[in-house]
RNA sequence: CGGAGAGUAGCGCAGCCUGGUAGCGCGUCUGGUUUGGGACCAGAAUGUCGCGGGUUCAAAUCCUGCCUCUCCGACCA
């Protein structure tokens, strides 16, 4: 492809409304182009990266023998109310209605199609398993759209199902994809990490999310160094003993003791001089319907709100305002569960266990109590894992010292089990010519989001560095002077030969300066350029560089293009 | 959805406080000189100043309603 064919409009400036590194240098390199908030056109050079991606899954995708077919972005109301998310999904779903007044949604995901593909289709166990798998975009009219591709509201997403007679054949299939999915990321030669996730609303026992590391990921994640434990901070165990201490003989008695003013865990350890990991603090939360729950837990560690929600079955948590908690009788900074009188469901966190001495709310203002001895006091409480893990908690599987870091979702594998086959009546006759429900699996990959954290991973002062496997051209040709025959023949000599062997190249024949050419190839960040100038052609020599190292070579012209080639195939 | 900020030429911004000819840099066009890391000189084109209402002899500027965009937070099967 020719420069002055290829649409390629760089931009001297960061875009004013960028503040990702991605979205800046996505947009400065002519790649992407918003249209609305969240909402981007993919130009010629940001789509030829989307292709490269897609193809990497494609082919994974082929080779566990998932099928693709392509369904609608926009889907008919009937669908989702059948699966009864109509009325849940919320304001993220965006509904519209044809002339007829029909109502629709753009598909922010495609489970209810999938099912209705499969359930018109499949008939009899002898079909099980079976997987189907699309490119589409989604769109989720997200409340906060921000940082270009990587939060849109429209963006194109990689999504498969699959439909099991068994729990086992799941399983399998599972952890087949868990290892496409590591093959894809890579070949995209991305820096990533599967880690145990949170299933959310839907349940189920197990599911992977796939982060590429970066600082600026949105995702904090708890990773094991010495073994392969690694999970959202949401998720995320750390190793603590879920045993009492035994009381000790010179167990203090509870007593109370006014703490004027003194209300959180900071004062509290300051002002009676105790540790705060002897501290017991309880965080009250509200879930569905207004019920207030509380977790009792070590006064150094946080609480971790997708636990609590979790345990308690609720589809929302939030921190209640103080005057809320006020007016349902809860002492404020002075909480404890000894003499409650709020309504309350009370949990602790197994983090308290072996406190000997502990320092709890004394449930009215100004007053603390000490000498809580969990294993005396609250042997009756319901005990489990509340606690946020984070750097420095042991790891649940080794005992090592974990360390955490961001992370950028772009990849997710589920277990979906017959939430939306029961619930949308797909059935088979198995062996025994009993209808039965297939259970399924979902495995997602966020195409868009990955082009931009393969940025947020290779990009230096000057621009992109795409890996290999990705970039929109492998080699990046510029003919300095475009209207010396010998320079623009050679460009051209080499540019057909590259295209011939499958491998997209960048001619700049552009009548521009060396600098301005220069600069939009480290914008651009193909792997390899080719400079061609009729200075160095006098001399014999045509000089390569390679982007990510920053090195220059000269090569000689004859052989040149075997030499070019050797170079390029020894780049990652 | 709560808090904060912005909307002026294709892009990045100034002007607004204190009302009176709409400006700068980059880009674009013409001519010339240049040509290995975003050249230089000369000339030129380009604006419903986000939209509506109001105040005023006069509004980019003051008042007001709305829209859009961005940032922080909450949210994210």
């Amino acid at each position: 492809m020719r420069y002055s064919d290829a649409f390629i409009y760089t931009l001297r400036e960061d875009p004013a409304d960028a503040e990702l590194i991605s979205h800046k240098l996505m947009t400065r390199a002519g790649m992407i182009m918003k249209v609305a908030s969240g909402i981007y056109n993919y130009l010629p050079l940001g789509l030829r990266v989307i292709r490269k991606i897609e193809d990497i899954i494609r082919e994974e995708m082929t080779r566990e023998g998932v099928a693709e077919l392509l369904m609608p972005g926009t889907i008919p109301a009937e669908l989702w109310k059948e699966s009864g998310r109509w009325d849940y999904y919320g304001d993220e779903l965006l509904r519209l209605k044809d002339r007829k007044q029909n109502e629709f949604c753009l598909g922010p995901t495609h489970e209810e199609v999938v099912v209705d593909v499969a359930r018109r289709s499949v008939k009899s166990y002898k079909q099980l398993p079976t997987s189907l798998y699309q490119f589409q975009s989604k769109f989720r009219d997200e409340r906060r759209p921000r940082f270009g591709l990587m939060r849109g509201r429209e963006f194109i997403m990689k999504d498969a199902y699959s439909f099991h007679a068994s729990e086992e054949c799941l399983n399998d299939m599972y952890w087949r994809m868990h290892a496409a999915y590591t093959r894809v990321f890579n070949r995209m030669g991305l820096t990533f990490r599967p880690v145990e996730a949170d299933s959310g609303a839907i349940g189920g026992d197990v599911t992977h999310e796939f982060h590429v590391l970066a600082d600026s990921g949105e995702d904090k994640i708890i990773y094991c160094p010495s073994c392969d434990y690694a999970a959202n901070v949401e998720k995320a165990k750390a190793k603590r003993s879920t045993e009492f201490t035994a009381i000790p003989s010179n167990a203090p008695a509870l007593a109370e003791v006014e703490t004027v003013g003194i209300m959180s865990i900071e004062d509290v350890s300051a002002f009676l001089k105790v540790e705060s990991t002897q501290c017991i603090k309880m965080v009250v939360m509200k879930i569905d319907d207004n019920k207030f729950v509380g977790c009792l837990i070590r006064g150094d560690l946080e609480l971790n709100e997708v636990k609590l929600r979790n345990f308690f079955r609720s589809n929302t948590i939030e921190t209640p305002s103080d005057v809320e908690l006020r007016d349902n009788k809860f002492a404020c900074g002075y909480m404890g569960p000894i003499n409650l009188e709020g309504k309350i469901s009370l949990v602790a966190d197994y983090s308290i266990m072996d406190i000997t001495s502990g320092v709890i709310g004394a449930n009215r203002e100004n007053w603390h109590i000490t000498g809580c001895v969990p294993a005396r006091d609250l042997a009756d409480m319901t005990y489990g894992d509340f606690a946020t893990a984070g750097a420095g908690d042991k790891c649940p599987t080794c005992g090592e010292t974990m360390a955490d870091c961001r992370g950028i979702e772009v990849g997710q594998v589920f277990k979906l089990g017959t939430k939306y086959s029961a619930a949308m009546s797909m059935t088979y006759l198995d062996q025994n010519g009993k209808t039965a429900t297939p259970t399924m699996g979902c495995y997602g990959i966020g195409v868009t989001r990955t082009a931009a954290s393969a940025i947020e991973q290779n990009h230096d002062d000057n621009g992109i560095i795409w890996p290999r496997e990705i970039a929109p051209f492998q080699v990046h040709i510029m003919a300095l002077d475009p209207k010396d025959e010998s320079v623009i023949g050679l460009a051209k000599e080499f540019h057909d030969k590259f295209e011939s062997l499958k491998l997209d190249c960048l001619l700049d024949d552009r009548d521009e300066r060396p600098g301005v050419k220069f600069k939009d190839a480290d914008l651009i960040g193909c792997p390899l350029q080719v400079i061609i100038g009729g200075k160095s052609l006098k001399n014999g020599e045509i000089e390569v560089k390679l982007r990510r190292a920053g090195e220059k070579r000269m090569v000689a012209v004859d052989g040149a293009f075997d030499s070019i080639l050797e170079i390029l195939n020894s780049i990652a």
